[in-house]
RNA sequence: GGCCCGUUGGUGAAGUGGUUGAACACACAUGCCUUUCACGCAUGCAUUCAUGGGUUCAAAUCCCGUACGGGUCACCA
């Protein structure tokens, strides 16, 4: 039988690098093995639901190449595959724990825990619920249900003895009984924590490798004393370590391109970015780095994925980036980067927007940068610097050249790049002059700087009329 | 603060006791190519694996301590 792994984001309708790179981890080890791969909607905390947050997340993975077996728009056997769905489901799993005796009612209210709070702050204790409403006898329950007070239901926890979780990237890791606070599994208002429904559902959708970043990996005794307790048998743990931003803290939001949309929008590949995230905290055991979604697929081994926590570096996505744009075929690139061009080109042609674009194919590492390097076209102003100027005044044959030039093009049959390039062979046989002296005063005169594209189609892009009007 | 996890160059990393004088890739530097920029190519860039000690004939690799970094201690996930 192969894995079965899910992917269960909260609908905050945004994708958080560290997260899809978790996506494509459980993608990975279902594909792998020709398992299925699950999307979960775990929107347990109504504050935080975002409209179209759902299809948002299903465009990300299609862009992305992932393909979802089981989900809300799948049909699946396990279904509903969002959590506020199967409010039921976890009530009555709660109330078995609760007839189990390791679970139990607590009434206590936000007020009186906070206020437990303050004073464990006063003696600088670390807080901790103390388990008070345990102790409850059975006909006070009773009362309190029946009089409808507000209830939670809490995991009772062994006081004493040493867990121990085994993960197959950290191995065993042993965590005192006694820490463990008595969490609450289902909230005052019905809905379950992420500490119940996870493994609830892992559980009743028969999740076979659980996969999450390694902020769990201190939870997950936790998790276990629930396997435990409704004698189902444990996954098989896989936390991955975490990606921090260049500064060293975990991405946020706040620090910058964090975020797939933004860097999609920016003009990034989303199979390069695929590539880029799967390469952090995991390397493939040959001397490769540039996979295709099937390579991954068969690559992939969980055995290699690292402890150690990784750094994300734009740089290093943008030369994925380059790489992917790069094997594009010209149609598929020109359909790319088009979008991207953000100056006003009604009045081109088709063909120079084209030119315009594949002349810059290989100078770009992602979509919008393609304006950074473009603006030469369409900006008329321009001044010639001093070093420039005296270049063009450095040489007795320079005004020669020019002129030719000038004439030369003026008298073109045909506005095109081939016959632009007779042209200079034309030029240079007619002056004699050749080498930097035959580029340059042309270059400079027409665009102002003295780099550029190839002279032909830099002469071709700025036009005709422009060329001819600058060289005079 | 308690507990958990980590620490190989600016970055991702390979390496799990002995041809490792620590791969490979990004970045950076230099050179070549080119009319220029970019691309491409070539070369350089950790006397050393956070640190101190120990085990061993032999340690980046095993053990212990220290430092540093991160995570976690919610009716958030």
């Amino acid at each position: 039988m192969g894995s079965r792994t899910r992917f269960a984001p909260s609908p905050t309708g945004f994708m958080h690098i560290g997260n899809l790179r978790t996506a494509i981890f459980e993608y990975l080890v279902a594909k792998h093995d020709g398992g299925e791969f699950i999307l979960r909607i775990e929107d347990t905390d109504q504050n935080r639901k975002v409209e179209g947050a759902i299809d948002f997340i299903y465009n990300t993975l299609k862009l992305c190449n992932m393909d979802i077996d089981e989900g809300p728009k799948n049909k699946g056997k396990y279904g509903p595959y969002i959590q506020s769905e199967r409010l039921d489901l976890y009530k009555k799993y709660a109330e078995e724990l609760v007839e189990k005796g390791v679970a139990y009612y607590c009434f206590c209210t936000e007020e009186t825990l906070s206020l437990m709070r303050e004073i464990a702050d006063k003696k600088h204790k670390p807080f901790m619920y103390d388990g008070r409403c345990s102790h409850l006898s059975k006909e006070e329950i009773a009362e309190k249900l029946a009089n409808g007070e507000k209830y939670v239901i809490r995991q009772k926890m062994p006081k004493e003895g040493v867990s121990v979780v085994h993960d197959v990237v950290y191995g065993d890791v042993r965590v005192e009984n006694s820490v463990l606070e008595d969490q609450i599994l289902l909230k005052s208002d019905g809905y379950p924590t992420y500490n119940f429904a996870n493994v609830i559902d892992d559980h009743l959708m028969h999740v076979t490798h659980v996969i999450r970043g390694n902020e769990y990996l201190s939870q997950t005794p936790k998790y276990n004393l629930l396997y435990e307790a409704f004698g189902w048998e444990a996954p098989t743990y896989i936390h991955v370590p975490m990606v921090l931003g260049s500064d060293g803290n975990k991405l946020s939001k706040r620090n910058g391109d964090a975020s797939f949309m933004d860097l999609y929008e920016e003009g990034y590949l989303p199979e390069a970015i695929v590539n880029y995230l799967v390469l952090l905290g995991w390397s493939p055991s040959e001397n490769k780095e540039v996979f295709t979604m099937e390579e991954l697929i068969k690559d992939f081994d969980i055995k290699r994925i690292s402890k150690s926590p990784a750094t994300y570096d734009l740089k290093k996505l943008q030369w994925f980036n380059h790489k992917y744009i790069n094997a594009l075929p010209d149609d598929k690139y020109l359909e790319f980067v088009r979008p991207f061009l953000t100056y006003d080109i009604h009045d081109k042609s088709e063909e120079w927007v084209n030119t315009l674009l594949l002349t810059y194919k290989d100078h770009i590492s992602y979509g919008k940068e393609i304006n950074e390097v473009v603006d030469i076209f369409f900006n008329d102003e321009f001044t010639i610097s001093k070093e420039n100027q005296e270049f063009l005044e450095s040489d007795e044959n320079i005004p020669l050249v020019i002129k030719t030039y000038k004439e030369e093009l003026a008298s073109l049959p045909d506005w095109n790049i081939e016959a632009i390039a007779e042209v200079i062979n034309k030029v240079k046989e007619k002056t004699g002059v050749k080498g930097k002296l035959l580029y340059m005063p042309i270059r400079i005169k027409i665009s102002g700087i003295e780099h550029g594209p190839e002279l032909p189609q830099e002469i071709y892009l700025i036009g005709r009329e422009k060329v001819i009007e600058r060289l005079s």
